[in-house]
DNA sequence: ATGAGAAAGTCACATATGAGACTATCTAAA
DNA sequence: TTTAGATAGTCTCATATGTGACTTTCTCAT
C-alpha cells in the first residue's frame, strides 16, 4: 500500500484507483467487503448530510422512503425491509408523527397495527432529500455501462430475493 | 403488499421471494437500496452477534479484519476504506490496545502516525469470528452459479475502483 | 528558514442506538 | 371457550456514535 497522500478532499483518482484495489482485494470476506466499501460511500455521507440539514434520523429517513411508494405500511414492515430494528423505527415513527408528517390509523383488522400514512409535510420533506440521492445513485452507477448496469441489478435481485432462504426474520 | 404473515421464524420462501421483489422494486434509488439490503441481512446481525459475545464495537471489529491482512496500517487508513468516522477509530484502537489485542508505533517517518500491529491475542479474537462471516457470505452468495459471481463480483470491483471518483474523502 | 495551512489522532459533549422487558392484542389448538 | 404462545408496538437503561474543537506534527510556498 503506498502511503503517499493525495494534495487535496478529492484525490488523484489514478491513485486512488490502484490503492482501492490493493486494499479491497485482502479481506476473507471480499465480496461482502466490497459491497459494504462502495455503499457505505455512498449511504453514510448523504445520510448525514441529511440528518443535519433537516433534523431527522435514520429510522425517519427510511420509514419516509418507505412510505413514499407505499402508504399504509406498518411498523414492522418497515422494519422487515429495512433491517432497522423495531423500537428504532418506533420512536421514529413517534417523533415523525410528532412533527405532523405522517399520520396512524390502526388497523380494523388488527388492533396491534397502525397503518401510516404520509402528510404532505412528510411528502413535502421527502421531496427536499431525494434528489439528491437520486443523483448520489447515479454518479455511483456511473463507471457501468447501461447493460452492466442491468446485469447488476439482476443479480441484486437475485440475492435479495434469496434473503429469506438465508436469514431469520428474527435476526432484526 | 401482502400482509399475511408466515408461521415461524423461517418465513415461507416462496412467499418471502415475491414479497422482496415486490417491495423492493418501489423505491427511487432502486440499485442503492437493494445492495442496503441484502448487505444489512449480512452485516447487522452477524456484527451484532461479535459485539455481544465477544465484546468489541463495530470499529474494533473492522480494525481487526484490516490489520489480519495489513499490518503497519494507520488509523486513517482505516478510515479510508471502512467508511467509520475517525474518532471512533480512534476510540476502537486504543480499546484494542488496553485489550493488548493490538499495539502501536510512532512511524519513524512521520511522528503523528502510528503503525498498528496485532498481538497474538488479537489475532486470535479474529479467528474466532471470521469463520461464521465466511460461513454466512458462502450462505449469502449461494443462489448464485460461480460465473454469475465472478461477474457480481467483477462490477463491484469496478463500482469501488470508481468511489474515489465520486466521493471526497473528507466526507468521512 | 518560517509561517499558513493540512493531516493524524484524541477528547468532551450531546444524541442515537441496541438489548431486553413490558402491555395489549391476536391465533390456534385442546 | 380457554389458554399458551406469537405478534405489534412502546419503554427504559446502558452504550456506541456523530460533531466539532483541540494538540501536535508535517508540508510547502514564500
Amino acid at each position: 500500500m503506498r502511503l503517499s497522500k493525495k494534495g487535496a478532499a478529492k484525490p488523484d483518482p489514478k491513485e486512488g484507483a490502484d490503492r482501492t484495489k490493493d486494499v479491497l482485494g485482502g479481506t476473507e470476506i471480499r465480496i461482502a467487503y466490497k459491497m459494504g466499501y462502495v455503499l457505505n460511500f455512498y449511504r453514510e455521507p448523504s445520510f448525514r448530510k441529511i440528518e443535519m440539514e433537516l433534523g431527522i434520523t435514520r429510522p425517519e429517513i427510511v420509514t419516509l422512503i418507505f412510505l413514499n411508494f407505499r402508504e399504509g405500511v406498518t411498523a414492522s414492515e418497515i422494519c422487515e425491509f429495512s433491517g432497522h430494528l423495531k423500537a428504532n423505527i418506533s420512536r421514529g415513527i413517534i417523533a415523525l408523527e410528532k412533527k405532523k408528517l405522517l399520520r396512524r390509523d390502526v388497523d380494523k383488522n388488527d388492533n396491534r397495527r397502525q397503518r401510516l400514512y404520509l402528510t404532505p409535510a412528510g411528502r413535502a420533506l421527502y421531496a427536499k432529500y431525494i434528489p439528491a440521492l437520486r443523483e448520489r445513485e447515479r454518479a455511483m452507477l456511473s463507471c457501468l455501462s447501461a447493460s452492466e448496469r442491468k446485469l447488476f441489478e439482476g443479480l441484486l435481485d437475485k440475492l435479495a430475493e434469496h434473503v429469506p432462504h438465508w436469514t431469520a426474520l428474527d435476526e432484526l
